[in-house]
RNA sequence: GGCCCGUUGGUCAAGCGGUUAAGACACCGCCCUUUCACGGCGGUAACAGGAGUUCGAUUCUCCUACGGGUCACCA
């Protein structure tokens, strides 16, 4: 039975005037050099972004700027029901954040490009001029079903164990006439408008994914939604309409998208339209109990970027540990190339992993240490204290009430070939340097039992009778050696190991009687250092605040 | 259940027919060191299993197992 696809299209788009071709008209294509990358970001706003949005974004992003290509933003709302107020704010807000830096697309205040609209849902006219084309070629029919009766439908699909979905003899409204087509939109019943599949799961496609490789698919035989009832294109309709119009040669995506891959080929045959090249990229998983599992967003806080910036990860160490993920050979050349800029790294698709990765937290806080240590004295502050000002007020205002005194701080150990690495995260800042405050500072005797209270002050009273801050490292050390020596303790590691017994403690145990009464714990940056930026008053209060605790 | 993808040490991950199977994180030991943070050296530890193809398979093919994904008017 043939259906006079003429009067169906007018039917169901009588005020659709336009042509396919006056539309390709106003998206010419692009002006770029040969080899360019054109690709996009295209998230569904949903509220929050989050790391596998990231990846994806990485990926497309260093593949349009290294080529000298094109990047841009496409909103895809097409789901109204899920739709979240000022998501789309927040998304852009987001990866700005992350340094995804867009040529073209969807902005804040409406679009920059010349390919827009930019947000789907403001596409519907173009998006019902190749609907229509598909209803003339008798490739696409609208169908009638309610949720009652695809219920129905895959109810008894699951009794006879067969496959699942709107296909076959299962598609109800696959070959109605037009007189019932006509009396259900005089009845005013809402309708999808579905693809006509003639595929067969008898039948493989040969397809190459640039990262997964070459596949063997089945053919869809589906009759997919193209237009859902309030006649916005689902994402497969969108995703083809749009990357045409828009010229985009590579589409990167997370590979749940694989099985409709052959939907999505066929319908880009079907409109004529030249497929993209694609890019599948395999979830990223976590370990959860035994079994890994995809990151999920309703049960995985780490997934939402925000979770790393409110546990304070750098931009530049979420972005460097990505790295790390999808380019195996980042962390050589980075280490090769400790100082480059991260843009100088380049970035191949083909070193990209088929398979899904498990998220490594603690490789994530290692690539964070190092990303930390290389930072200037100016960069970590500025880090730092942005992100007090957000997380934790109260170092906030303890960091900037004396910026000069704050950096003095955060400059110990940093440079040089061997730097600090103190902080994998900027909220190590806090407890690395707060007895620098005397209101954070607090006086303890915690000294550990085997010492002697006299010796210890002994210690405490003798450093300060020849402490002079003029001093160099050397002969402040000297000092404090000789001190040790007074005291039975021993002056020189190498002969206390050789004679422990021979000694009360060493020199070591010493300089940790200075460093309590100092910082406040047994662990603390250089010990002269830290004097220095303490200033000889404070030294001095501190030891004798400590003197006095200790004689009770 | 159908279809699809994947599987190298605890984790990330090189390898792309012949290697003593890299490296990083984590872990352990030693060294350096006035503590810590670094740094150096070393160590434990892997090709899911089985058939083929081949002179030779981690690399190619098939089967099984396991893991993951998908089968919406969500993307």
């Amino acid at each position: 039975m043939t259906i006079d696809t003429t009067a169906l299209a007018a039917l169901l788009f009588p005020n659709v005037t336009e042509t396919p071709a006056e539309v390709e008209a106003r998206f010419p294509a692009r002006n770029l050099p040969e080899g360019a990358i054109v690709s996009r970001m295209a998230p569904s706003p949903t509220g929050f972004v989050h790391l596998g949005n990231l990846v994806q974004g990485l990926t497309s992003e260093r593949m349009c700027h290294q080529s000298g290509g094109t990047l841009f933003l496409r909103v895809e709302d097409t789901d109204a029901k899920r739709e979240v107020p000022g998501a789309v704010e927040v998304l852009i807000e987001g990866l700005k954040h992350y340094g995804i830096l867009f040529d073209e697309g969807a902005t804040v205040d409406g679009d920059n490009g010349i390919y827009g609209p930019y947000r789907q849902r403001q596409r519907a006219d173009i998006y019902h001029v190749f609907a229509k084309q598909l209803v003339l070629q008798g490739e696409a029919y609208p169908c009638f079903c309610t949720e009652e009766e695809l219920a129905d439908i895959r109810a008894r699909q699951e009794a006879e164990k067969a496959n699942f979905g709107y296909f076959g003899k299962w598609a109800l409204w696959r070959d109605r006439p037009l007189e019932e087509i006509q009396a259900a939109l005089d009845k005013g019943l809402p309708f999808v408008l579905r693809y006509r599949s003639t595929g067969s799961l008898e039948h493989k496609i040969k397809f190459t994914d640039l990262i997964k490789g070459n596949l063997e698919l089945t053919e869809n035989d589906m009759d997919h939604v193209l237009l859902k009832s309030d006649g916005i294109p689902t994402y497969h309709f969108a995703h083809a309409v749009d990357d045409h119009l828009m010229h985009t040669t590579h589409v990167v995506r997370g590979d749940e998208w694989l099985p409709t891959l052959p939907f999505h080929l066929q319908l880009f045959r079907s409109l004529g339209f030249k497929p993209p090249k694609y890019l599948h990229i395999g979830p990223l998983m976590k370990m959860d109990g035994d079994s890994k599992r995809k990151l999920s967003k309703r049960k995985d806080p780490e997934l939402a970027l925000t979770y790393y910036r409110e546990a304070g990860f750098p931009v530049k160490s979420v972005y460097e540990y990505l790295m790390t993920v999808l380019n195996s050979n980042f962390e050589d050349w980075r280490r090769a190339n400790p100082d480059a800029p991260i843009d100088d790294f380049k970035f191949s698709y083909k070193k990209m992993n088929p398979a899904g990765s498990l998220f490594d937290a603690a490789k994530l806080r290692d690539v964070s240490k190092n990303v930390i240590s290389r930072m200037s004295t100016e960069e970590i502050y500025a880090e730092v204290t942005d992100w007090a000002k957000d997380y934790d007020t109260d170092l906030y205002a303890h960091l900037t009430a004396d910026a000069d005194y704050t950096k003095k701080i955060l400059a110990i150990g940093r440079g040089g070939k061997k730097p600090r690495k103190d902080f994998a995260v900027l909220a190590d800042v806090r407890p690395y340097l707060d007895f620098f405050f005397d209101d954070w500072f607090a006086v303890t005797d915690e000294y550990p039992a085997q010492f002697d209270k006299a010796d210890i002050l002994k210690a405490l009273e003798g450093f300060l009778a020849t402490y002079d801050e003029a001093d160099d490292m050397t002969v402040w050390f000297d000092k404090i050696k000789a001190m040790a020596d007074g005291l039975g303790f021993a002056a020189d590691m190498k002969a206390y190991k050789e004679n422990p017994t021979a000694y009360k403690g060493n020199v070591a145990d010493i300089s940790m009687f200075l460093r309590v009464a100092v910082t406040g714990r047994q662990n603390a940056p250089d010990m002269y250092a830290v004097m220095h930026i303490l200033g000889p008053d404070r030294v001095k209060a501190r030891i004798e605040a400590m003197m006095n605790t200790l004689r009770g």
